[in-house]
DNA sequence: GTCTATATTGAGATAGAC
DNA sequence: GTCTATCTCAATATAGAC
């Protein structure tokens, strides 16, 4: 057979795959510092010598697990951009790829809050704040693309960044803090709308205009 | 003198004052486990026996910590609440009146977030997001009332709700992890304005129209 | 090598003098 | 109200049996 699909005959990379979960699991419900590797080969269901073979160390797998999402969020991003359509589309498309990459990886996500925000725990540096800064900076793009497009108003940019990233980031957070409120991804195509649209109701415009609720 | 004022002479409340800033710059520095009731007196410039005589407990000087400030900004909501205006002004005063909480006590914002977020510490369980819930009802009430009134666009209240709580938060974590970049309350109030004026360019508007950036 | 029993440390908490 | 001195306890480290 060429391709062996019997569950006694493991898969290659399947280890190493067992092995990022296990991690990952653990980081996001003790803690990096509070996991030891020993529970990590635990649960992953082998022995040390294997992580040490993948990954090299606790850190080596720590890293491994933050840096290979990030990569991919970044190109993922990267694809939008280069895609076509109006300013509003790839707006969108954007965000919600943003948050895609986000809920697919919903216990790393756990992960990086846990350290970006909680205690000192020895964790190796990652620069989050780049892959961040990297996203508001496609949106910014496309925004002023927009303006000057005469798609979008004039105004600050920066601030309709702002306004957008905190948009994508409640949505976000909801459901990793509060899934049975999360707004989903036809939440945050609401909330652009409603930044599109504004709150406002306009000069001589029919009471109740708007999507109805 | 019926105001000492000597450094010598202890002020009422000073002790106690002093050992839940040291505590605050503990927990946000250290976070709460690593952080020890001894670490804290010595900081503070005074002893054990202080500590437990004004708190009774490490967990008791957390929790007066967290409950104060949650009470005074719960309190101020209400007055805001209660206070008259447009659903507009109302609103941006909510919005503000949150981000000067906020802003005031900064450091102990980064203990709530590290708790929050954070992995788990053996901290005492405080009801964030009973806080949280409480400001996003007051929003929403804000905002019906103003749909109600014919002040705002007929829609969904609760998207709206986590629009404008999505850009409070982005203006908070600004100014809680990267100062340099903060928006300030200006800013808040630009991403309000945003919010209810809309980016999208409307028919027939002369091109450019809107806030010059 | 592995395991278990014991020492040591360092944490939170307290009693009683002043 | 505050301090000196002390207590209790749990986690960790270590040592010695197997």
């Amino acid at each position: 057979m060429a391709k062996p699909a019997g569950k006694d005959r493991t898969e290659a990379g399947e280890v190493r795959k067992r092995l990022l979960a296990a991690a990952t699991d653990l980081f996001a419900s003790k803690g990096y510092a509070a996991t030891t590797v020993r529970e990590i080969v635990a649960r992953a269901g082998v022995t040390k010598p294997a992580l040490y073979y993948y990954f090299h160390s606790k850190e080596g797998i720590y890293l491994h697990l933050m840096r290979e999402p990030l990569r991919g969020f970044l190109s993922h991003i990267g694809s939008v951009l280069s895609g076509g359509g109006t300013a509003r589309e790839r707006l969108a498309r954007l965000c919600l790829c943003a948050y895609d990459d986000f809920v697919m990886n919903l216990p790393l996500a756990r992960v990086m809050y846990s350290i970006y925000y909680g205690p000192p725990q020895g964790a190796p540096f990652v620069d989050f704040d780049a892959a961040q800064r990297q996203f508001q900076d496609s949106i910014t793009r496309v925004l002023e693309e927009g303006i000057r497009r005469g798609e979008f108003r004039g105004g600050n940019a920066s601030d309709m960044m702002w306004a957008v990233v905190g948009a994508v980031n409640v949505a976000m957070e909801l459901e990793l803090c509060r899934p049975s409120q999360s707004v989903g991804r036809k939440g945050i195509e609401r909330m652009l709308e409603i930044l599109f649209g504004g709150i406002a109701r306009r000069k001589g415009e029919a009471k109740g205009k708007g999507k109805r609720a």
